[in-house]
RNA sequence: GGCCAAGUAGUUCAGUUGGUUAGAAUGCCAGCCUGUCACGCUGGAGGUCACCGGUUCGAACCCGGUCUUGGUCGCCA
């Protein structure tokens, strides 16, 4: 190999103050411009791009060397930094360029199959298999810079208040509730297996029990279940748990970490303490959990307007008789903006979500145009518009159905209509708590799993309604919600082994499946378990929000296709059968 | 598992009611060029139209099936 040029500045730091300067870059050819006997050269690294010059005037060979230059070929020069006589504005480094005397050939390159360029719009399958190629590309380097300097302002913020971060084990018991476990078969033990953990969380309550007071990590969770744009197989949580503490003082320590992460990282000073929204609230309010707060279009329900409560309009009427709701959004200057054609195209979005049709209502200067018209009054649908202060121009939607399905329905509805209409500004960060989940809910069979998990700790006032009326109790619960999306999630935790049990009971999981399942944990509660809670975040969601990004792949190094595949390494893929018999594995055939 | 969209040059795409030699841009190769910056100019090469089958005188285009990719619903305590 050539001899190494010693490097003494990257690509993207040079500056005027630099002129005069003998300097040594490395880096990679972005582009190369021959004009005959004067050569140009962008020389790319993570931190930006110089432009090289070669000039006749250098060593024969070298100039041939810089004539020979593709792009992808990664270099080292020597040369002085010197003003350029036409600037470019676009780059940093567009004040200056380096007039090269030395040059070395590291590596030369194929032809790339895909560019390396932030807006170039090639095909994720591609991007994904080329991904080292991929990730030269300023944006992605910038992306994962990002994600670095999280991760060091959590260890640094939680390291300053007391939290300690341990490591705790990828190779666990496999708990079937849940997600579905990525299974690992063990050699030692013919015919059983680990699982990949889902998440730390029965190792941190133990962590508790053990006194280690306040743990953190950064650290890879598992489930195998289907991807989507902002869910990977594998995926990375900044993991919390806290002893001695109620929701506030937890609520209270991650307010200020995430006061430190937008200001360090946008410049951002949100206010605390965070609003907390009760989780009845946000459903009624906004059909969602995690609901967007940019915008309004707030639901109200309508049942018990008169005209609603005594209509003979069947689909109102069977719904509430089914103890189903009827409720509706107002759009606010909607009925310019949808036509009808566009309201039977929201109406065919909306079924996915179950609902059968969209009742709308449409304001104008003298009359209500409805869907409905034929069922109600003009005084009736006065009486609708009133609830929602509609005003000429506005647009009122309406679902009946099972409370489910019009959550659901509207809760899509009004974030992607405030999408279409361009009223999600990417520059606003509304965080919010969601708190107070209920501890119980209902399948479609009817039955009783818990919301959050078995080991969430009941509204201390709702724990003697757990043998009257449990689906009415509610847990301590919180959720941090950024712009929509739920960032982050956590619980106080049952210490008491009693109550545990009572939790058990109820969700009919029997002694002896508990003891087998989780006995390690409630073995441990019997030598003094702490008050304890705490909480995750999604390591990958918050890169994605905070970076602007619409996919998690986008900050992840090595993400995996919709297949869970892994395109650059070709995983998952078969295996020896010399492996498999190690591991006293045998392939059924299909 | 369901639904929607897509698959044509290395890449991103166009391709008329089915018509004879499938185009553009960019990239690539060769030549020219001293102020370019996604350099420019001239010339050139590059295609199993995802795959299999069918309809037809004739299929990139129509039909059936398969595969692949993205999004999404279910799923994700």
């Amino acid at each position: 190999m050539s001899q190494l040029l010693k490097r003494t500045h990257m690509c993207g730091v040079l500056t005027k103050e630099n002129i005069g300067q003998e300097v040594t870059l490395d880096g990679w050819v972005a582009s190369q411009r021959s004009l005959g006997s004067l050569i140009f050269v962008d020389l790319r690294d993570k931190t930006g791009i110089t432009q090289i010059v070669f000039d006749e005037k250098i060593a024969r060979d070298k100039f041939e060397l810089a004539e020979s230059l593709g792009r992808e070929y990664v270099i080292g020069v020597s040369g002085k930094v010197r003003e350029r006589s036409s600037k470019n504005p676009e780059i940093p480094t567009g004040d200056i360029e380096v007039l090269a005397t030395d040059i070395v050939l590291y590596a030369s390159s194929e032809t790339p199959p895909i560019y390396v360029k932030d807006d170039d719009q090639v095909s994720m399958d591609l991007r994904l298999k080329y991904r080292y190629l991929d990730l030269r590309k300023q944006k992605m380097q910038r992306n994962l810079t990002f994600r670095h300097k999280v991760c060091k302002i959590a260890r640094d913020y939680f390291d300053e208040n007391g939290f300690t971060e341990v490591e705790t084990p990828m190779l666990v018991r496999s708990t079937p509730e849940g997600a579905r476990d990525y299974l690992v078969p063990s050699r030692v033990n013919h015919g059983m297996f680990y699982a990949l953990p889902q998440s730390p969380q029965l190792f941190k309550q133990l962590l508790m029990v053990g006194g280690t007071d306040r743990y953190m990590q950064i650290v890879k969770c598992f489930r195998d279940e289907d991807l989507r744009a902002d869910r990977q197989p594998e995926f990375t949580q900044i993991d919390l748990e806290m002893s001695f503490v109620d929701m506030d003082d937890i609520l209270t320590m991650q307010e200020g970490f995430l006061k430190r992460v937008f200001k360090e990282m946008l410049d951002v000073d949100i206010e605390t303490p965070l609003p907390r929204m009760q989780y009845w609230d946000a459903m009624n309010r906004y059909g969602s959990d995690k609901p967007d707060t940019r915008f309004g279009f707030e639901l109200h329900d309508l049942k018990n307007i008169p005209a609603v409560k005594g209509t003979e309009f069947q689909v109102f009427k069977n719904a509430l008789a089914e103890g189903g709701d009827v409720r509706g959004i107002c759009i606010d200057g909607g009925s310019k903006e949808y036509s009808r054609k566009k309201i039977d195209k929201l109406t065919d979005e909306t079924k996915h979500y179950g609902a059968k049709g969209i009742v709308w209502i449409r304001v104008e200067a003298d009359e209500y145009k409805s869907s409905v018209n034929k069922f109600f009054s003009q005084e009736e649908l006065g009486e609708i518009a009133k609830e929602f202060d509609a005003k000429e121009g506005d647009l009122i939607l309406i679902v009946a159905d099972q409370p489910k399905v019009v959550y659901d329905s509207l809760g899509f509805l009004r974030r992607h209509i405030a999408d279409q209409m361009g009223l999600l500004d990417p520059h606003k960060y509304n965080l919010l708590w969601v708190v107070n989940f209920p501890m119980f809910e209902k399948n479609d069979e009817g039955e009783v799993s818990a919301m959050h998990h078995p080991f969430t700790h009941p509204r201390t006032e709702d724990i003697p309604k757990l043998d009257t009326d449990p689906m009415s109790v509610g847990s301590d619960t919180y959720d941090i919600v950024l712009n929509g999306v739920e960032m982050g999630g956590g619980s106080i935790r049952i210490h008491d082994r009693d109550l545990q049990q009572k939790m058990f009971d109820i969700l009919g999981i029997t002694k002896e499946e508990s003891a087998r399942k989780f006995g390690f944990l409630l073995e441990a509660f019997k030598y003094g378990a702490p008050p304890h809670g705490g909480l995750a975040y999604g390591l990958d969601r918050m890169i994605m929000l905070l970076t602007g990004e619409s996919s998690i792949r986008e900050v992840m190094a090595f993400p995996k296709n919709q297949n869970a595949q892994c395109l650059v390494s070709d995983a998952p893929n078969t295996v020896d059968e010399e492996q498999l018999k190690e591991l006293g594995i045998a392939l059924r055939e299909e």
